[in-house]
DNA sequence: TCTGGGGTCCTAGGACCC
DNA sequence: TCTGGGGTCCTAGGACCC
């Protein structure tokens, strides 16, 4: 058995915590540059403001209804999940934290009526915290998310569920008849793993609520969609196909991406604002104690505008995994520089860390140099290539003319005869503009 | 004028190998 | 006349999550 814990509108009760004037008014909090949405209390869903919603869209309800937009606190949030995560922790043997204001609890092994016992844990994460929160109970996580949407929509909506399922929404003491009639009167794409492109497709096929998605024939939907979707329907119909996660893997990307405030068509700009991405990503992988192979970095325009659009990214292998800002915000600009074109008014841009490994494999995959150089030395070519193509030939040079003569001029270690030598991709001389 | 910032997983198709 | 077949790896793109 499971159970979901998640923070009712999590940055907006957050807020609330700190400015009490802020109940029972319609708030909303802003994306970065206040661009949209991305939490909304039941008074702002009330008046009909959707999730990432564009800010401009709903900026006329500030006159009309009192809405009040405040522009996001990370940090903050970040702090009160600290503190709700650990007092949810209560409720059961094993925790998994999904996201900022949800964490499943795994409930094998617990004594006593669930609901009781969750219903303690929700008052005292709201009395030591402030945060009002949801919890559903379910014999599999995809039963646990949809009790945990019930018991919020009972509480949002009376009407719409049963009200003894506000709140706190138990399913392990239903019959499967009870469970139905639930799923009967959900909509399918509130079910966790059906999307809006899924979602479309099912409606278009008869497939209307949660109930009708699981009565269908597993093997049927592996074969018409997915096998993703298969383990939705089995999960749907009380089959545990997903476990709890119990130690959180390390992150196989890191990426740190920004639109911008205004369009953006200088490179000077763009090189402190890559250069900047690229000093936040590299603290990030630090911090779970990794080393990256592979910087992407990406600019374009905005679709949303009729301008001339432009897209590119580029990834720069770096010649030996590592977690040095400086190479990665150097890897990060050469990139840029060979991907940027003047003329376009360019909306966001971003830099991913790809291909981490552990700190520890460094040695054994620099063994691995001889057989990988050649793939990387074309790849180095081609950005070398593009950015003296770009910026005019010869900008962008070798500092030493021996590559040819001595592959291992590209390689890992400085050859005390040669210093002059390019050593590693990190030290290639950065073409100016 | 103004449209978020992270992530994960799966699949199809091509390259390559024997 | 007749032109294999299966396995693996990689990548790009799509779909989903909050």
């Amino acid at each position: 058995m499971f159970a979901l814990v998640d923070g009712n509108n999590f940055f907006v009760s957050c807020e609330r915590v700190f400015r009490r004037s802020l109940e029972g008014q319609p708030v909303v909090v802003l994306s970065n540059n206040d661009g949209c949405c991305i939490a909304r209390s039941n008074e702002a869903k009330a008046l009909g403001v959707k999730m990432a919603q564009p800010w401009h869209e709903v900026r006329c309800l500030e006159e009309s209804d009192g809405l009040v937009a405040l522009s996001a606190n990370f940090a903050l949030y970040g702090d009160m999940s600290d503190r709700m995560m650990s007092i949810a922790a209560g409720l059961g043997p094993t925790q998994e934290i999904y996201s900022i204001d949800e964490s499943f609890i795994g409930l094998d092994g617990v004594r006593g009526d669930l609901r009781e016992r969750a219903l303690a844990v929700r008052s005292r994460i709201l009395d030591w915290t402030g945060i009002p929160c949801g919890i559903g109970i379910g014999p599999t996580k995809t039963l646990s998310k949809l009790a945990n949407h019930i018991g919020k929509t009972a509480e949002r909506k009376p009407g719409s569920y049963p009200p003894e399922h506000a709140q706190v929404c138990d399913m392990s003491k239903l019959s499967r008849d009870q469970i139905d009639a639930l799923l009967g009167a959900t909509a399918v794409g509130d079910v966790w793993g059906v999307g809006r492109r899924i979602g479309t497709q099912l409606v278009d096929g008869g497939v209307i609520t949660a109930l009708d998605l699981a009565r269908l024939d597993p093997a049927s939907v592996k074969r018409g969609w997915s096998v993703v979707l298969e383990r939705t329907v089995r999960e749907l119909q009380g089959v545990s196909c997903i476990g709890m996660e119990d130690s959180p893997e390390p992150k196989k990307e890191i990426a740190c991406t920004r639109s911008f405030g205004r369009p953006v068509e200088e490179i000077g700009p763009l090189i402190e604002a890559v250069s900047e991405f690229a000093s936040r990503a590299a603290e990030k992988l630090r911090g779970q104690g990794s080393h990256v192979r592979e910087v992407l970095v990406f600019i374009r325009t905005s679709p949303f505008r009729k301008d001339a659009q432009y897209s590119r990214s580029t990834i720069v292998p770096l010649r030996r995994p590592c977690s040095d800002t400086s190479a990665i915000v150097r890897a990060a600009i050469l990139g840029l520089r060979s991907i940027y074109r003047p003329g376009f008014k360019l909306a966001k841009a971003g830099v991913m860390l790809l291909d981490l490994a552990p700190e520890s494999r460094e040695q054994f995959e620099l063994d691995l140099g001889e057989a990988e150089s050649e793939r990387d030395r074309g790849r180095l070519m081609q950005a070398l290539d593009a950015v003296n193509d770009r910026w005019g030939r010869g900008v962008l040079k070798v500092a030493s003319g021996k590559v040819g003569a001595a592959p291992r001029a590209w390689g890992m270690k400085q050859d005390r005869k040669s210093p002059d030598y390019t050593t590693s991709w990190e030290d290639m001389p950065v073409a100016r503009a």
